[in-house]
DNA sequence: CCTACTTTTGACCAATCGGTTAAACTAAAT
DNA sequence: ATTTAGTTTAACCGATTGGTCAAAAGTAGG
């Protein structure tokens, strides 16, 4: 079947831009680094992959969605508050700290093209108006302070990326470059910052 | 006098690769872009910084120690917890949303040259410890919970920093892509960051 | 084995980019 | 006026980069 061998390559490609990609940028990437890392031939990548641009397309909404599922399955549970944040924290910064270079890279990348990330949005699935409606009816049931959800929302996201992004600025100011003493702290932040939210917006 | 005019090309020359740099990260400046920025020809960016790189490190160094003042600032004075955060927040957000580009780029480049960012800091006269101590010492005094000091200060840091740093996101997920709405937002946010941090700190 | 098709490769190209050089310009000093 | 020093420019260069192409290698059905 030619298909299972197409499937493999372009895979490949796809898995070998996401790496080069995500730690170099787009400008900062090399289409023959690329092809290096996926073990084929730098014409390969045209072949399936029409220019730089494209592949670099393919890639950021292949790596965009990857973050998706768990935001929208936060939204969906009917579980209280507290274990609804739980959950999202917990594996939000699993995610994170598997790929430690995905957050910079969306945030520098999205910069540069915000036409291409509106429709990415779009195709995405992602639902922001369902992430703040259920905040709102949390705070109708009473059960959180009330107060602006995209606030809140917002606020959450910050609080589980931005330590990852900037990790290697926290990593020397405040761990003396040991990663293992940064991943530590990392791991204690699912605990903590679930409290300091929950002890921001809770109604006790 | 020669030195003026030296001093002046100098400093065009640096404001022009700030606002390229900046934007476009290293990998995407380009030199002759610079020189255009700066009104000057191509060769006079290496007459005064010998390659790429060294106008680079200048520009970053310059543009990390923009940050710096305003954090040392809020652990010298005296004030009470309350009025440091407040003012920290809002001088800090401030900075940032007249250079919106600034925190991506930071995020961004300090990945791809961690010793240089180490030497850097050290010269930079940020003292991480200093900030530490000042929380520690809040929480002896018993006005705020106790925990990892380290912990509070990133989060802060967090919540400053993340919604900047995303605003193309953001924008589009929240504001129907109307800047009006995203700076009224952020604006909002000086409070209700506080609000946010002092909700969860305080001992009442 | 042959044929028709897709996949993969090596060699190549034009454009771009960072960097160099030698000459022109400026102005203070003698 | 000439020298001397630093400043600025235009033209140029080699290397790198994204991209192309024609041919080779692989694949499957007849």
């Amino acid at each position: 079947m030619t298909n299972i061998k197409k499937d493999n390559t372009e895979e490949k490609i796809l898995i070998a831009a996401q790496n080069v990609f995500v730690r170099k940028g787009m400008d900062g990437a090399r289409m023959q680094e690329i092809a290096d890392e996926a073990g084929i031939n730098k014409a390969l990548l045209h072949y399936y992959f029409r220019s730089k641009q494209q592949l670099f397309h393919a890639t950021f909404e292949s790596v965009f969605c990857k973050i998706i599922p768990n935001v929208m399955r936060m939204v969906e549970s009917d579980q209280p508050i507290e274990e609804k944040l739980d959950f999202f924290i917990e594996n939000y910064i699993d995610v994170l700290m598997k790929n430690p270079f995905l957050p910079t890279f969306v945030l520098k990348e999205i910069n540069q093209d915000p036409e291409f990330l509106a429709e990415l949005i779009k195709s995405s699935g992602l639902q922001p108006k369902k992430v703040v409606e259920m905040f709102k009816t949390e705070m109708e049931k009473g059960t959180i302070r009330t107060m602006d959800p995209r606030d809140l929302l917002i606020s959450i996201l910050s609080l589980n990326i931005f330590p990852i992004a900037s990790k290697p600025l926290l990593s020397l100011l405040f761990f003396d470059d040991d990663q293992k003493s940064y991943t530590e702290f990392i791991e204690r932040r699912k605990v903590t910052v679930k409290e300091f939210v929950l002890n921001s917006i809770l109604i006790k």
